[in-house]
DNA sequence: CAAGTGTACATTGTTGACAATTTTCAGCGC
DNA sequence: GCGCTGAAAATTGTCAACAATGTACACTTG
């Protein structure tokens, strides 16, 4: 997200620092956080290091205990996962059937983009430059609906699903998958654009 | 909440008394609030308010805009509105049929407990403490799920649904719904407990 | 030796001052 | 009157010092 993305303040640009990590897997479940050692590490006070935590415990990554700290959250468990996978797909296919017959040129240019960044990383099995677009990919469709409102109920629940981001043997599968979701929606084909989509979130 | 919860923490506290206020309507979506404002009323320096702010923006009731300031969040539009309620259903369901055979005698007397406040609002057509217990009770549920990560997911999605309660003619059907869920649920009678709630949450 | 106790130490919580940003609105030119 | 400019006010953002809380561990006590 840092290449392309704008973040404005202190907080947003240290929780897209730690975001990556989570997500990358350098910082592991249950490593605890210590604001102290962030703000040095980013050259600024314990205010905005507090916030860029609460932010990302708000994305579900980071788990906060009252006078205690920070710590990386825990992977949902195998129980849950299917929930949490169920819940995501209902939110993304209901964006898309419901913007679908409003997709303009430029929305698939954009989104053509990111999947020409997706196929950059496959190709060299970066797999932490393959999360950041793939979330990239899913952000840009939820946050194309007009309720802005929907992306903030996305996000904590596909967090929880990137947090683990090694279900494919076939790293070039993931730029398949997206790339059938953006061939049929030029198509004009719903159903089939929606099929692609269902099958893409697992 | 504040009768019966603990909130350990000062933005705790100033958070639990503000959503209060939303859910109750005494603050309008789009309303603006201030720090300096909140942290006279509650005689607080303005950390703890911001803290409040960010946890009931995670809630869902408010919006934070960078270097604006904060607002009280507009109700899911009618479009949204389903979305969010098949996806409360399916949290609360995934619970109760997770946890049904571990459901101890305590649980059932703690919910009890819960119903006979929500007995006792409707009595006295008290729609604030109402909108209350009825979030106190589905907490309660969804709490006594091993996965704890589960109420974060839910918490903000039944939010969202709090911040209108009227869809009732008759307040007293509100007790009669959790009342069913209850009995089934002593009953042992996992289909209908699940149909009740699934009654319940529209 | 086990369990409990107290005292440093480490860490988070709170505060008030100052900085940066946004908003308001008076003054000006067209 | 309308729109632009820019200073003043209002508001949020950041910081560093201090307070409160939790943790680790040596020490006592039975």
């Amino acid at each position: 997200m840092p290449a392309i993305e704008i973040y404005r303040t202190l907080p947003e640009q240290i929780a897209a620092r730690l975001r990556q990590d989570v997500l990358s897997s350098k910082l592991k479940p249950g490593d605890p956080l210590r604001e102290i050692d962030l703000s040095e590490r980013f050259g600024v006070s314990r205010g905005p290091v507090r916030e860029a935590f609460r932010q990302l415990s708000q994305q579900g990554l980071l788990v906060l205990e009252p006078n205690k700290g920070v710590r990386v959250a825990q992977n949902p468990s195998v129980e849950v996962r299917p929930l949490v996978v169920e819940l995501r797909r209902k939110i993304e296919v209901f964006v898309l059937d419901s913007i679908f017959q409003r997709i303009t040129a430029e929305d698939l240019e954009d989104w053509d983009a990111i999947l020409a960044d997706i196929k950059a990383a496959c190709e060299s099995s970066d797999v932490d430059a393959l999360t950041e677009h793939d979330l990239r990919f899913h952000q840009a469709i939820i946050r194309s609906h007009d309720d802005k409102d929907l992306f903030a109920l996305w996000q904590p629940i596909a967090m929880r699903m990137m947090m683990r981001y090694n279900r494919l043997d076939d790293i070039m599968e993931s730029y398949r998958e997206h790339k059938r979701i953006l061939d049929a929606i030029r198509a004009g084909d719903k159903p089939v654009a929606i099929k692609a989509l269902e099958d893409n979130i697992q």
